[in-house]
DNA sequence: TTGTACGCGTTATCAA
DNA sequence: TTGATAACGCGTACAA
């Protein structure tokens, strides 16, 4: 027997005076078995503590039982989010988490990304924003032989490799608190051009003001990159106007503290002189002051579902795809005072 | 030859008319090999597009290439910068990052990470603060023969299997940066009882008040959880104090940020009526009002040169252990007003 | 410097 | 319902 080393499938087979194949058969639970030869082995390999090499089945079965979770770092909260949702529904199976941040700006992504998943064979991959908005990217992977899923904030892919929040519609329903609360002149600070989810919250902000009657002004409208100093950057334009806003929406919470910053150097009260609402929710929200009122999707939630679609493909269409997000009401945003 | 497969190391071979062994020793770089044939092969390589399948390799060398990255999430930041750390360093080898977040409430918990280890067959795993603390755990791995580095803020392990920050003197330069300001009423927030950091960092705030010839007066201390609600429970108290302190030392920044919500509640400003200063420079650090003087300690480089202990433990030894932390001045620690 | 034969631990084929 | 035997793709004695 082993002495010192792991008992194998061998062991287990010659102990309990059965073949490797009952024994394999046992460990994938196969229906055609007398009960009572699986009853002695299933007692043999508790006995031994016999673990089933992941590694020689992956090479006899031609597929491994990793997934890939590819992200260029949207923000720190959301990829843990994401990990342990991804963990929610791997935990019990055979299936491990391979993490990789890359960098969206290298000119070798794709090589990069083309490489780990040939390397490591990856089962399937998970694909975060902004990286999952990008065909691309989601082709390369298709064409080297890995599902995909990805998350998103819009329609980028079927049901079956998707899980997206419905950014438009959560932001529609910020802007609509904030018209509830009597404001009528509210800001936008948009996220970076190009990205999807910036888009969808920027439409959904105009959504929100149409079903007020309302339109942006180009005055109190700011481009930002999702980062703190765009957001302070973006807060300086705002409170500059002739006639600045009396709320504001940004479409991240990093923003929203930059633009947070930008009122307090100028000396104003936030929420008395003016409401800002967020997006994310992220840790900071809650922690900074006034405690932050903010969009949160149910990122976790949305990553076992994504990998349940991976690990069961069988099963991935049934899956929900859209998520509804949640308006945080903190002490960010309050009545206009007339 | 593969049809639609991935070619094998035997399409390589048969190609280039050498045998498998001599494709093999291209792949290892085994220096006893003709150039010309190197090249040969190589070309080959290239051309087929052929990638080693790692889980064959693991199989007949006996060890794989995964690297395990096991924490209870102490803050998402941080463990965010260890994974980036980590990839730094494997990212031009074969190895991965499997990542595997627990609770460590969990009565399972020892179960699950032997389950974790056992089911991978890790090559190695990376534990982290408050996990890497507890010596049953390191114990665990190291029976399951998977190499084993520490992160952790004191010496928990001989200098191949750590990487520590040295919190205590991070600490104390902090209290003595409060003093320089003219601060000698300084007060103190814990973090819990039985984490090895916040006892560290409770040494190092004694050493820092002694060395200043100052004592800690109990009325402005607390104990909290390294969560932002005890963090503003802790500001209550240390605010209601008959003579409340003009500067806080937080054993983190989330306490911290939750003694500033405790100042602004009672009306106070801060820093004007109390500096802060906190411990880790999160992204909330940056982003809350004022912005937060804290101190940072280098994660990324520590996770990567962890990772390298464990891919190349020959020169594990040779690798620093210990990395020093700087103290990040910003607007939370102002000078006493006397 | 290169090749042959076999083993790593598991699953799959096919017959019993 | 079970078992003998051949894969899976690669590394390594050992020999040439």
């Amino acid at each position: 027997m082993a002495e010192g080393q792991k008992p194998t499938i061998n062991d287990v087979a010659r102990i309990s005076g059965v073949s490797k194949k009952t024994v394999s058969r046992v460990i994938n639970k196969s229906p055609l078995l007398g009960e009572a030869t699986r009853k002695k082995v299933e007692a043999v390999i508790a006995e031994l503590g016999f673990v089933p090499n992941l590694q020689a089945r992956a090479l006899a079965m031609g597929r491994n039982f990793l997934i890939g979770l590819i992200h260029d770092n949207p923000n720190a909260q959301m990829v843990l989010g994401v990990q342990e949702g991804i963990l929610d529904t791997i935990r019990d199976t055979e299936f491990a988490l391979v993490v990789h941040p890359v960098n969206r700006h290298s000119p070798t992504l794709a090589d990069d990304i083309r490489r780990f998943i040939e390397q490591q064979r990856l089962y399937g991959v998970m694909l975060l924003p902004p990286l999952s908005e990008r065909d691309d990217l989601a082709e390369l992977c298709r064409d080297l032989g890995c599902t995909l899923v990805r998350m998103g904030s819009a329609r980028l892919d079927d049901d079956e490799h998707l899980v997206a929040s419905n950014d438009r519609q959560a932001v529609s329903e910020a802007v609509a608190w904030l018209v509830e609360l009597g404001h009528t002149r509210i800001g936008f600070v948009a996220g970076p051009e190009g990205f999807r989810s910036a888009n969808e919250r920027e439409q959904g902000f105009l959504d929100g003001l149409a079903a007020a009657g309302l339109t942006l002004d180009p005055a109190i409208a700011a481009r930002g990159t999702y980062r703190f100093e765009s957001g302070k950057a973006a807060g300086e334009k705002l409170l500059s106007a002739a006639e600045p806003p009396t709320a504001v929406f940004s479409s991240n919470d990093e923003m929203a503290a930059g633009i947070l910053h930008a009122a307090r150097e100028r000396g104003l009260n936030v929420p008395e002189d003016m409401s800002i609402i967020g997006f994310d929710d992220t840790a900071t929200a809650a922690h900074i002051w006034p405690p932050l009122t903010t969009v949160r999707w149910p990122i976790r939630t949305m990553a076992s579902t994504a990998a349940a679609k991976l690990i069961r493909p069988a099963s991935a269409a049934s899956e929900p795809s859209f998520f509804l997000s949640d308006l945080i009401r903190r002490a960010s945003a309050v009545p206009h005072r007339s």
